[in-house]
DNA sequence: AAAAAAC
């Protein structure tokens, strides 16, 4: 099989042939012709299949008869992610070199000026993160009934992270009379109905079972205790001969730590997580890319669709508590082909998350001792459970409670000693913002005799910082933040109770 | 046990 079989335009193949190219994937030799034939496509594929490529160089050729409009792009393309937008915009480049289509790449944490002038220039591509694309729309820079082909892609990942209702508004917007191509890893009950919803007769494609690993990639487990991670990583990353390598962490301040960690110890890593600014993804994944930085610690912002070529290994830090993540993660090396290695770091408690992964790639993953750092083995749910129990210290001062989340009565609202209160009214408001703090669990009772203010603040106020904001971009609040002081708090200023008017003051000054 | 996405 071959390019030139699949009725592309001589312009795209030979912005294939430059790329280098010469036999289209499963998905490319199935999609391509259909959505040249002007067909509804749903398309059953993981990423690292050629997907991407299997709806640019058809829709390419589909464009490039037509004009757009101010405001009106003629197509559009839903990505999850930010880089994933990024991504395709950078395949559209490749093959439509030889064709003038224009494009805009509407994705956030950018400004927004330069999206605004493409599109009233306007866009025969539009390439958008769900929000961003609602945002100008709302504005009024963007007019949807223009669009003649939609893609939505990684539509599972889309349901994932709740964008099926922006989903649901976007296509609500377009016209019915469209092309529309639908791609998602796996088919379940929720992403068929949407699927039957967006389109209208289309041609069913399916390539690679979903949750299979890659035969070219050689995994490995290696259990040690939490303490001991890090020391494992670096090992590893010494003993191992790595070409790129990507370090999966499964929260972002994790992400932080490790990348820290190991640029103290003089390896060349870098960090990428979605609360890093935008300027910084790209230019850490540019870094990467390029071979700058080879080490790249991420959260699964990376996990899924990142192509970097030549990542010959992929780390789990932590085991990913969602067994399909782990397909996708290591899913990120061994790519066309090519040799690639999975290592995955766990703790005698992950025991239930290597087993549903295991279950889910029907193979067991061999398990590897680290040298220099003691092999650890999976515990039984019994084992984790009573070894926890031991290890429960108790809890020795306020400052180590985690306070309730405020809107869920996890605890109650009133300290059990805590006098009945008429609702007063005025003061109430101020009750309610105060009662979580107050009835944190194992408060003292409130007695003012026995302690000093210092100690009574502490009591009180004191709280792990690390438990405040782990969301840090801004604007954005958790809803476990630490206690927040409403206006002046109980303080109120010597000026605010002065009186405005100089009559007023001048009474004020005689009395006092 | 998390992460992702608009200002």
């Amino acid at each position: 099989m071959s390019f030139e079989e699949l009725g592309l335009s001589a312009e795209v193949l030979r912005a294939v042939a430059e790329s280098g190219y010469t036999e289209p994937t499963p998905i490319q030799a199935q999609a391509i012709p259909q959505v040249l034939r002007g067909r509804d496509v749903m398309g059953i594929a993981q990423t690292g299949t050629g997907k991407t490529a299997a709806f640019t160089m058809p829709m390419i050729d589909v464009l490039a008869a037509g004009r757009a409009k101010a405001r009106m792009p003629r197509s559009l393309i839903l990505e999850p992610t930010r880089e994933l937008a990024a991504q395709v915009a950078e395949s559209f480049e490749k093959y439509g070199k030889y064709h003038r289509l224009s494009m805009a790449l509407l994705i956030g944490g950018v400004s927004m000026e330069d999206q605004i002038k493409k599109l009233d220039r306007g866009v025969d591509v539009l390439i958008a993160t769900p929000g961003r694309l609602l945002d100008h729309h709302e504005r009024g820079r963007i007019m949807m009934s223009g669009i003649k082909v939609l893609v939505v892609d990684e539509a599972d990942r889309m349901l994932d992270m709740g964008f099926i209702p922006d989903l649901e508004r976007i296509c609500k917007l377009l016209p019915t009379n469209r092309q529309t191509l639908f791609f998602s890893a796996t088919m379940m009950p929720d992403i068929k109905r949407l699927a039957d919803a967006f389109l209208t007769t289309p041609v069913e494609i399916s390539v690679s079972r979903p949750s299979s690993t890659a035969t070219t990639v050689t995994q490995g487990l290696i259990i040690v205790e939490d303490a001991d991670k890090r020391g494992a990583l670096r090992n590893l990353l010494r003993t191992e001969t790595l070409n790129h390598a990507l370090i999966f962490c499964n929260r972002k301040r994790d992400v932080d730590i490790v990348g820290k960690s190991l640029i103290k110890h003089g390896f060349n890593a870098a960090a990428l997580h979605g609360d890093m600014v935008q300027s910084e993804r790209t230019a850490v994944l540019d870094r990467f890319r390029s071979g700058e930085v080879p080490i790249l610690v991420a959260s699964d912002v990376a996990a899924r669709g990142l192509d970097v070529a030549e990542i010959s290994h992929v780390f789990n830090f932590d085991v990913p508590i969602h067994a399909e993540d782990y397909v996708h993660r290591i899913g990120r090396t061994g790519r066309a082909g090519r040799e690639g290695k999975a290592y995955t770091l766990a703790t005698p408690y992950d025991a239930k998350f290597v087993r549903a992964i295991e279950d889910l790639i029907k193979q067991p993953i061999p398990r590897i001792v680290v040298e220099g750092v003691e092999a650890g083995e999976l515990l039984s749910d019994e084992q984790a459970k009573s070894r926890k129990r031991g290890r429960h210290k108790p809890v020795a001062t306020l400052s180590h409670v985690k306070l309730p989340k405020s809107g869920k009565d996890k605890a109650p609202r009133k300290a059990p000693e805590a006098p009945a209160e008429e609702p007063v009214r005025g003061r109430r408001r101020d009750e309610e913002e105060r009662a979580p703090r107050a009835a944190a669990p194992a408060a003292p009772p409130p007695s003012s005799t026995d302690r000093s203010g210092s100690e009574r603040y502490r009591a009180d106020f004191a709280v792990d910082r690390s438990e405040q904001r782990r969301d840090r971009r801004p604007g954005r609040r958790d809803d476990d933040l630490g206690p927040s002081v409403v206006g002046f708090g109980d303080h109120v200023p010597a000026f605010i109770l002065r009186p405005v008017y100089p009559e007023h003051r001048a009474a004020e000054e005689r009395s006092a």
